[in-house]
DNA sequence: GCTCGATTTTGAACATAGTTCATTTTTTGA
DNA sequence: TCAAAAAATGAACTATGTTCAAAATCGAGC
């Protein structure tokens, strides 16, 4: 079906997934994932209000990949942050930079948890590749800090620790709940990672 | 409908806000905060479509006075679980019993951190204090696991702690990128208290 | 360069939401 | 008993995602 016959057919076809994949990213960005309208969006990427659905499934398949984006920055952005950090400090590197990120994009970064498929829709596997990558990321800085623990141990810890510093920056970054003062979170998420390091440290003494 | 004519205007208000609630509690528990229709919750609490906005401004509102129930029913499952837990014990307890009432009310649990005002509305004082409460009864346990701290201080670590906790179980509990097997889950968050327990001992024999 | 079938694009129409408000019904008080 | 006030009603309005018959465009064969 799709066999590339000129330029012209899938060329487009191509350019306006990309034009509606930026409006949308836009739309997020600054209006948060409530803001995403299909008119607008049509509007932004100037094609007709049908046009969206001749080039993605539904709004959804546009979330998921404006999400994989958000992704791929974040990941860009611990990666960076790890190059230049000491094996000890990677725990604390990886958490401040998770908040640094959220706190920069904000509302890209809160879409990646508030977007819901219908019930019963699977998310596609490009999409859970491109959340599994973010994991295996950080599974490699924490096998320096968790020697001795085997790879599937440590990769489900990986989680947990990931999974604890999203508490943290999502509950904190919250003005529902109560809005933490920035300065506090930013201390009270080092003293979080200073006492699980700490932990790690004793756990460890005490397998020897 | 001949009822009694001693009803005051007063009363039928009151039971209309109770089945309305009611109604949209249900509706959520089993259907989650995106089940809850304005029409099948006139049906289900025998009213008319606009009977809901006589009782309440919009549905923003019933959905606050459902998450302030689903809170109260937190609280009541923490209070009981720690009344016969050993001091020491008091994180374990706390973070199982939040994991459990989130497995057990998952749909209701997850509305409390899904459900979003519009733009510029601020959450009412009665939700507020709702929320504050449970992080109050957060905070008399853990004084007896932070000795030698300040209130503020330690009112400022039990969120996190809590944050934490939550990060781990929401993000363990969603199926959406992969599924953590329960088993795993349970592990997995007994670890990290334990951990966070290690480095908080770590942390006052510092201080001494 | 023209023609006509295939393909792409369009936007009006549809389905389903939350919310409003003129109308109807019920209650209240004299 | 009845008229004014209050409450309840549901059709209508706005806003949303999605569909699909029709129009526009394209391209191969002549």
């Amino acid at each position: 079906m799709n066999e590339k016959t000129t330029e012209t057919g899938s060329d487009r076809r191509t350019q306006l997934r990309e034009r509606l994949i930026e409006a949308a990213q836009e739309a997020i960005a600054s209006q948060g994932l409530a803001g995403l309208k299909a008119r607008d969006l049509a509007t932004a990427a100037g094609c007709a209000l049908g046009g969206i659905y001749t080039a993605f499934d539904d709004l959804d398949e546009l979330v998921l990949r404006v999400n994989a984006r958000t992704l791929a920055r974040l990941e860009i952005a611990l990666d960076r942050a790890l190059g230049d950090a000491e094996a000890e400090q990677a725990l604390q590197v990886m958490a401040r930079t998770y908040l640094n990120f959220a706190r920069a994009e904000e509302p890209s970064w809160r879409a990646l948890f508030e977007h819901r498929l219908p019930p019963g829709a699977a998310p596609p596997q490009w999409y859970v590749d491109a959340r599994n990558r973010l994991f295996n990321r950080l599974d490699a800085p924490l096998s320096r800090l968790l020697p001795g623990t085997g790879h599937l141990a440590r990769a489900a810890f990986a989680r947990t620790l990931f999974s604890a510093v999203h508490g943290v920056v999502s509950l904190g970054l919250e003005e529902k709940i109560a809005e933490t003062p920035p300065k506090l979170l930013d201390e009270q998420l080092e003293k979080l990672i200073r006492i699980l390091a700490d932990g790690l440290m004793m756990e460890s003494a005490r397998l020897i």
